[in-house]
DNA sequence: GCGCACATGTAAATCGTTACATGATTCG
DNA sequence: CGAATCATGTAACGATTTACATGTGCGC
């Protein structure tokens, strides 16, 4: 259900359904995607309960928009899923399973190379979130005591994404040196 | 489709969907979970498309249970998983969904007991997979060189949540600290 | 006898992805 | 005039969770 509350706190100011798949391509990239389908499917679910109202707004560029606007009863919601203390424990990373199972191959070269690829790919997400850090650094010199609480708790969870995936191409570097050393042996 | 492939990966050797779940439980813990109920109805269907085949077998510790094997086909599959490269990029945390929203409680220091409670969650998990770890350590001295091919690739997947999890524990502590900082400040 | 670990499933509901379907506006 | 971006949805399917439902064997 933590679509459902994302989608709430997103709409602490009014948005409507393809403002907020641009939260989650710029803000939540790290750590959640929603597709559109779904996002619309969701608002006229949390609209029908009584959380969300809408209504028809011209846009700046293009057609018209469903502007959706959170009620009482939403901002409730949304309240006490802040209060409940943190959601721990659903990582799922299906390369950590594959690699479980590249031993199967029985060719140590093949799991090199599957690490090598992986590392490849983790840097590229690592590239971004860097990107993303330097652009706020450069237009926010005196980070992070410049920011008002609502960009400061962003940048939190920015730095999360940073310290996460630093620590995941430092464990693959270090994954492809022992493998090079594995294979040397034999 | 992953945890197809994942239940085909176990099953290299012959279990039961009781037994499987012990894997989720002791090995995969870190990053996949499944429930029993899933996973007796995934082993349904990958018999029915071939993928297994099962028989009754008496149990050392209970009742009768339902062993499964792998068929060529089934194999040919996993084979298939590995052979692709690995699938990056669906983190799911919901924690940072709500560090996002805290700031709507315009009272800093309800964020800084979600961070605190949170560091204490990750900590917890963290101590965990430390003691899996030192228990591994302590029985394999000659670590990682002693193990062989494919204890080396379970052991890889450890360093990875260790490597994680801890970062995720000095974030959480930076963070608490830039949170006093600002409470300080006012 | 009670509780725990062992053992297997079904049903209902929701979540999530992929494919399909349509159309307006803007910029080059 | 074509491509990109803006904009909204439906349908079908598969993945996942939660609740329900049942029963064995062992140790205290």
């Amino acid at each position: 259900m933590t679509l459902d509350h994302i989608l709430l706190g997103i709409l602490r100011r009014p948005a409507s359904g393809y403002e907020i798949k641009q939260w989650f391509e710029n803000v939540f990239q790290h750590f959640w995607n929603a597709k559109l389908s779904q996002i619309y499917r969701t608002l006229k679910r949390l609209e029908a309960q009584g959380y969300l109202t809408s209504e028809m707004a011209p846009s700046e560029q293009g057609p018209d928009k469903r502007v959706y606007r959170i009620t009482p009863a939403g901002r409730a919601r949304v309240q006490v899923w802040l209060e409940q203390g943190p959601e721990v424990g659903n990582d799922r990373h299906a390369y950590l399973a594959q690699l479980t199972f590249l031993s199967e191959l029985k060719d140590l070269r093949k799991s090199l190379e599957f690490m090598e690829q992986l590392r490849t790919r983790l840097s590229q997400r690592l590239a971004v979130l860097r990107g993303i850090d330097a652009h706020w650094r450069a237009e926010e010199p005196g980070l992070p005591d410049s920011l008002d609480d609502e960009q400061f708790h962003l940048y939190l969870t920015l730095q999360m994404g940073l310290s996460k995936i630093g620590a995941s191409v430092k464990w693959a570097d270090d994954s492809i040196s022992q493998l090079n050393k594995r294979l040397e042996r034999k």
